[in-house]
DNA sequence: CTGAAAGCGCTTACAG
DNA sequence: CTGAAAGCGCTTACAG
């Protein structure tokens, strides 16, 4: 491959100089029909594309975010994921990916690429409670916007999910069947969906008045085996529950299997509801009920906070909360009489 | 937030050229432990971390490998690019996400960056079949390595599943369990994928011998959209099907829709065997047999072959295959007696 | 061994 | 309106 054509290849093919090209291929200048064509000629003839770094190092930005999250393989990332590089495509940013698996040290990495202009701004996701560090490195950090959780005292921007309406709309949903004894797979403390999503849970059994009960709430890693652990305990020490809302679709699979183990058929002998519908819960049997989290919406809305806040505008509403949907399928029926889970 | 510190102010502070300070820091020079101790407080006291932009610009590259897939929001997908990401993060690369949609002038893009030098390389998986502006776009370009799918005509390196071989494999446990009926719902003709498991498919009825029929093949997109309407015509059409084998989870999510309007029960009225096994088959019920796609040594070996491109190391295999495994589970079993679909 | 200087490929304030 | 020159922040061949 022949050395690429630089602007200066350009500038000498037709006998304009470097700053005419550059002024004209960014807009910036009007120039005689003639020598646009002379340009427009020798950069066809050449090939030439300008070399983003440079135009980066000079101009001091780089039209680059970094997206961080702690996975990829979890559909639910994924698709937040996918929002967000739609977004920043459409509004000709680049996206470079970290995922941190919540390990700090990357996390805190790339918060230092935005000092170090390597991306203009970082949308930034972590689902561990933060121990202090990043709190720390988010000082003097411009250009930064959380999204789906937030670190604890960190006054930066950020779009969450309306958790806490979210989750009182769903228990709403299982009390309104006719439960009374419900208990929830809540995620870990001190992690806003988690808090959150309790909270509005049992908003919704207070409301709900006397006779109904929060039988067990328990605080689990977001995880398969997590939500194994818990259903488990759930069974033994809980058999007069008769409906579960799990704050996270790994911790209803992982319920799931404890359940499809013990013989314990969803529908039929407990109700449930869970939290984010990035598994394919409708083509399971019976089809799950689901609170989904608007996943296009918050990684849309995220970016574009993000791209305000790059540009210097003023930002009126620095945490915005999209509102999540309540998806009724067939997992929430009424309960049976005298039921017990064993 | 005060003016970010350069390779300068260090210099100035550590009173060494600023050619010292870059040798230091690049390990390309020893140094009287004094003059160490002087730019390391230097580096600490002023926050220093290298503008990785200008350190590009200056060396000619990045760092950073371009990964272009046609979605992230597919598991399929995302896990690849888990296991790429984790890869190149121990490797010390960045990766710059282009998810494309399968829009040719996005992945031309992507190609270009290779040139303009703001990607080291590009980890390239298409999903559709190229007219020709792809091969055009690949003249003489370096550091270009293919994933999951290929590319008509063009001489670059790339790692595939075994994709004939697991076809071959999942189609002789069907066959095995009994089944002489047996229809496939393919991928899109001139796909890789979809066509070497094609073979394999037809291999392993072959292999069967006479009285087993390859009952009928559909050409599909890989969508759940293409698996209902391939579904449909196949119980309208062919009713004496005993089996099936999907050539993605996503066809066999749209078969599965469409088998649960007709009431047509996995397992017991019909077995399948899918492809990826990505989704969470082994909770639906019956559990589904699936051949798996190992996302984990694709996405590794494809990115240690493009970081051997990009270090101009000899290549030995420029074509990998890697395995499929196949996951057996519940939902192949003995044909019924003259069972037929309608 | 050390450092002044050129160079990577752009942009842009400044002068003509 | 146009262009020579300085500057973005590094690396490295070259000279001392």
């Amino acid at each position: 491959m022949a050395r690429k054509a630089t602007i200066r290849d350009v500038s000498l093919a037709a006998h304009v100089s470097v700053t005419t090209v550059s002024r004209y291929l960014n807009g910036s200048i009007r120039l005689p029909a003639e020598t646009i064509q002379r340009i427009d000629d020798a950069v066809k003839a050449l090939r030439y594309t300008p070399n983003p770094l440079a135009r980066s190092l000079s101009r001091g930005k780089s039209e680059t975010i970094g997206l961080v999250i702690p996975e990829i393989a979890n559909p639910f990332f994924a698709r937040l994921a996918a929002s967000v590089e739609a977004t920043a495509a459409e509004r000709g940013y680049g996206v470079l990916l970290c995922v941190t698996l919540n390990n700090v040290d990357r996390e805190i990495d790339y918060i230092r690429r935005i000092e170090s202009k390597q991306v203009d701004g970082v949308l930034f996701s972590t689902n561990h409670p933060d121990d202090g560090r990043l709190l720390d490195a988010l000082k003097d950090v411009p250009c930064f916007v959380l999204v789906d959780e937030d670190i604890a005292g960190a006054d930066v921007p950020g779009v969450f999910a309306e958790n806490r309406g979210g989750a009182l709309e769903a228990t709403r949903h299982i009390v309104e069947a006719g439960h009374r004894k419900i208990a929830m797979l809540s995620g870990p403390k001190k992690l806003l969906s988690a808090e959150e999503r309790r909270l509005g849970f049992l908003d919704a059994i207070q409301e709900a008045g006397p006779g109904h009960d929060a039988v067990a709430i328990f605080d689990c890693a977001y995880t398969v085996e997590a939500g194994e652990a818990a259903a488990e305990n759930l069974l033994r020490d809980h058999p007069e529950t008769t409906a579960v809302f799990t704050g996270s679709d790994e911790l209803f699979l992982g319920m799931l299997k404890v359940f499809r183990r013990h013989g314990v058929r969803i529908g039929d002998d407990i109700s449930v509801v869970t939290c984010d519908d990035v598994e394919p819960l409708a083509l399971f049997e019976p089809a799950i009920t689901a609170l989904r989290q608007d996943l296009p919406q918050m990684g849309r809305q995220a970016l574009d906070l993000l791209i305000s806040t790059i540009a210097g505008k003023p930002v009126p509403e620095r945490h915005i909360l999209v509102p999540m949907e309540l998806m009724k399928r067939d997992s929430v029926r009424p309960p049976r009489r005298r039921a017990r889970l064993r």
